[in-house]
DNA sequence: TCAACGGTCACGGTGCGTAAGGGTAT
DNA sequence: CATACCCTTACGCACCGTGACCGTTG
């Protein structure tokens, strides 16, 4: 077993994978893996001992994420890459101390981050229309048929 | 004025367009649109005279759907065309005169064109589902966001 | 003669696939 | 030593166009 090696040394409970058990899980190749950490949609994950990248869970959630932004929305990875450093920030938000910060700061950080998510939700509406109009004009199709084929019986 | 040529020419009415005419309504190049039809996804319009391609608002309306699958569906161009064609099968079963058809042959065409859109209902019924959740997600965000400055506000 | 139109041949970006050549641990 | 992981480098390819360039037409 390899990958006992590093990971173990590192974090006894085992936390870190392997680009082969993330490509596994994920259900993209490695390739892909390494080709989003040249396009920097991934960080590169704490790499230790001859350069192996070990990834963690949250690093699986965001190649899952990716994936899904690709295929529903049909974005380029650059568009993608926006949306995720977005995404990010507004987590970085999330999780800094709100009582510490300055007020003023915190207030232009939250309204910067309310305003990307304003745009994507916009994007996002435009197509689940589009796409809702597309499927009520199927449904009246499929209704057509149902009533030709209900006239054949006949 | 070039188009008045062989245009004028058949159909006094003006009926057909140029190349040049239909990719400044539908906001594609002229290259595109010959791209497209060595794909096949547009049949050769009638072409005449000098090999000029002439185009009917039918040809218009095709490339506009072609746009749209494009952008909500993110579909290849490939994916699109086994649509349009699905589409145009469908027309055609549309037009043809209902009683004139051996039923049994009707019945099966009606049969496939169904299922046809079954499969791209199910399709779109997905994305929706999937685009829905995005929505709502982002919309819990938002109202994080608000409840924020609501709070620094106080 | 010139602008607008036509045609063809390539070249270019994206998103990976796929080998080549080589490490290190069991 | 074989095997099973991993690494980088780099060329290749399908898809979706975009340009460059040249001939024809009015």
């Amino acid at each position: 077993m390899v990958r006992s090696r590093s990971a173990a040394a590192l974090k006894p409970q085992d936390a870190y994978l392997q680009i082969g058990e993330v490509a596994e899980r994920t259900g993209v190749t490695q390739r892909t893996l390494r080709f989003y950490e040249e396009k920097e949609l991934l960080k590169p994950p704490t790499e230790i001992e001859g350069g192996f990248r070990l990834y963690s869970e949250e690093d699986i959630r965001r190649v899952e994420h990716i994936k899904q932004l690709q295929k529903l929305l049909g974005f380029t990875l650059a568009d993608i890459k926006e949306m995720v450093e977005a995404e990010e920030m507004q987590e970085q938000l999330r999780a800094e101390d709100r009582a510490e910060a300055d007020p003023e700061e915190r207030r232009r950080r939250i309204a910067r981050a309310r305003e990307l998510t304003e745009r994507q939700h916009a994007v996002i509406r435009q197509k689940v229309d589009g796409l809702l109009e597309m499927k009520s004009r199927l449904e009246e199709k499929l209704q057509d048929y149902r009533a030709w084929l209900r006239e054949l019986d006949a």
